[in-house]
DNA sequence: TTTAGGG
DNA sequence: CCCTAAA
């Protein structure tokens, strides 16, 4: 039974044994990511990715297995959102709790995912809001001196970190029945006073707090925040713990069921930390395959309630739809782009993995619009339309390499950051005044895109600037107008503007008149156009002999009085 | 490449 | 919007 597990590995706990951090012994991964932070104060999380072979050995997780791992975590997310934390799918992280105890930090459990918090390894403690909020109240009710009733989120690390030893006393002393933690996952469906029991038995003390949720949360973080690799003596298999004895363990660690994700892809081959010593115990790095099916095993049959869970689950966005959506955050201009933005904000907020998404959104979104490679219809399911275009040979989309990709045009990384940016702005922002999209179509399809470009709507200023064009440089000059008074929105095409001032024209001679039967046609596809704007259309038109016979014809009879004026005025304005 | 038109 | 024929 192999497991990739996540392991939270506190710098400090990598030297328990006396090493001196200025040792330099730590692994420059480890540092890499662990201590942008020159500050003293302890808890530079670290997240690790290893995997747990058959024996309940910990063994760092290849670089494949990081990137399976993530891909799972990223279908984690939106579920870890919506079950708060209490998913089937556990994660299972570890970490050094007490820095400044050299001795025993034994105490380690299971947590629920934790997912976006493995993420997020280049800082410190993450998100902002939940973890340490968990982590605050799991420590707080830890500490025998606290009252247990402070749920608070002390926004500080420090207090919350010192409660952690404290904790961590209690675990060790406290000699919690893990026998009880096994069903973790079943945590919902205990009684308040079974949770309440949990909980004595994870924190080694009573609680007198009656609130399902609080104890539920309490106890999975407690569980979560005293896992630590290094010093395990438990494992837990097919849904038990088994407690080992803890000296004979010393080197063995704990074995964790079910998927746990992390993404130190550094992981392997970092000496000097206990990870290694169980690497080297057992560098067994097949089976890959059965991991995730003990995973979804394990899931489903811990606990019907959880299989409910699992269905109810959100799907998670996949890697081509955040991609997709990080293009129309550009353009910020559909309502669905809105909402999907929100959504995103929401994960965000919610699981404060907010690196995860981010992460994937730069590199799966890498790909950007050009005409030439478009996505496909109103992005709807399609895979990925392959439409090469003639004369741009481009490399066939993949979506599962779309990290390959965007590593080709890092020159656009960083605009793609910019972008992402603005992503929270945009959400918010008017999506009729998209004046945001300028400069941002132009871009190198190196990624691959060949998508069908993405229906943009035609914004009003769109519509307003090319009516100016037109009255400006004349109907026809598509190429001047688009350099001229298109200059920001590089998405649009000279073709475009031709077809979008065919549309206008159409629509403006056939709109006053048709109105009523035209009903039923659909006049909500797209936003319609102000009378005032097709109005002056028309006159362009007819000023600059466009109008189409069939057009033409008979209607406007009465509107020539208006346009007339307009039309002079029209004229006067821009010639 | 840019236009014009059909699809 | 896309595709192409023409220019």
């Amino acid at each position: 039974m192999e497991t990739v597990v996540s392991m939270e590995v506190n710098e400090e706990a990598k030297v328990e044994d006396g090493i001196a951090k200025e040792t330099g012994s730590e692994p420059v991964s480890l540092k890499h990511i662990s201590d942008p932070d020159p500050d003293p104060e302890p808890d530079p999380v670290v997240y690790k990715l290893v995997r747990v072979d058959g024996e309940g050995r910990l063994v760092p997780a290849t670089d494949e297995e990081v990137l399976v791992v993530e891909d799972l975590l990223e279908d984690e997310k939106p579920e870890h959102c919506a079950a708060e934390c209490e998913q089937p799918i556990e994660c299972i992280k570890t970490e050094g709790c007490s820095l400044q105890k050299n001795h025993v930090q034994s105490s380690e459990g299971i947590s629920s995912v934790q997912l976006d918090a493995a993420v997020d390894l280049g800082k410190k403690i993450i998100q902002p809001e939940e973890i340490p909020c968990q982590m605050a109240s799991a420590s707080a009710g830890n500490s025998i001196s606290q009252p247990m009733s402070a749920v608070g989120c002390p926004g500080s690390e420090g207090g919350l970190v010192e409660n952690w030893s404290s904790r961590t006393d209690l675990a060790t002393t406290g000699k919690p029945d893990f026998s009880k933690l096994k069903g973790e996952i079943c945590l919902d469906n205990l009684t308040v006073k079974e949770l309440q029991e949990t909980f004595r038995a994870t924190f080694g003390r009573e609680t007198f707090v009656k609130d399902k949720r609080w104890l539920k949360r309490r106890i999975s973080m407690g569980l979560t925040n005293s896992c630590d690799f290094s010093t395990t003596a438990f494992m837990i298999k097919d849904n038990e713990v088994l407690k080992k004895d803890k000296k004979e363990n010393r080197k063995k660690s704990a074995v964790y069921k079910d998927l746990v994700v992390g993404v130190a892809s550094e992981t392997a081959g970092s000496p000097t930390n206990g990870l290694n010593r169980l690497a080297d115990s057992n560098p067994n790095f097949d089976d890959r395959k059965t991991e995730s099916l003990l995973l979804e095993h394990d899931s489903v049959r811990e606990d019907p309630s959880l299989e409910q869970r699992t269905a109810k689950r959100v799907r998670k966005p996949t890697k081509r739809y955040i991609e997709e959506m990080s293009e129309e955050e550009s353009r910020g201009s559909s309502g669905r782009l809105v909402s999907v933005v929100k959504s995103f904000e929401h994960s965000q907020s919610c699981s404060k993995a907010c690196t995860m998404p981010v992460q994937n959104v730069r590199l799966a979104g890498r790909p950007m619009v050009t005409r030439q490679d478009s996505l496909g219809g109103s992005g709807v399911q399609v895979p990925y339309v392959s439409r090469v275009r003639k004369g741009r040979p481009r490399e066939n989309f993949m979506p599962f390499m779309i990290a390959a990709a965007s590593e080709n045009d890092n020159h656009h990384l960083e605009r793609k950051e910019v972008e992402l940016e603005k992503y929270v702005e945009l959400k918010r922002m008017d999506s009729f005044e998209d004046n945001s999209d300028d400069n941002m179509g132009s871009v190198p399809a190196s990624s691959g895109g060949m998508r069908r470009k993405h229906h943009r709507p035609w914004s009003l200023t769109e519509v307003v600037k090319l009516v100016e064009g037109v009255a400006r440089y004349g109907a026809g000059r598509w190429s001047e107008i688009k350099r001229l008074a298109f200059a920001s929105y590089s998405y649009r095409t000279s073709v475009d503007l031709k077809d979008k001032w065919r549309n206008l024209l159409r629509a403006s001679f056939s709109q006053l008149p048709a109105e009523k039967g035209m009903h039923n046609a659909r006049k909500h596809a797209s936003i319609p156009i102000p009378a005032p704007i097709l109005l002056r259309v028309r006159e362009l038109a007819e000023m600059q002999a466009q109008v189409p016979a069939n057009f033409s014809s008979s209607k406007f009879t009465g509107q020539s009085g208006g346009s007339d004026r307009s039309v002079h005025e029209t004229r006067s304005g821009y010639l």
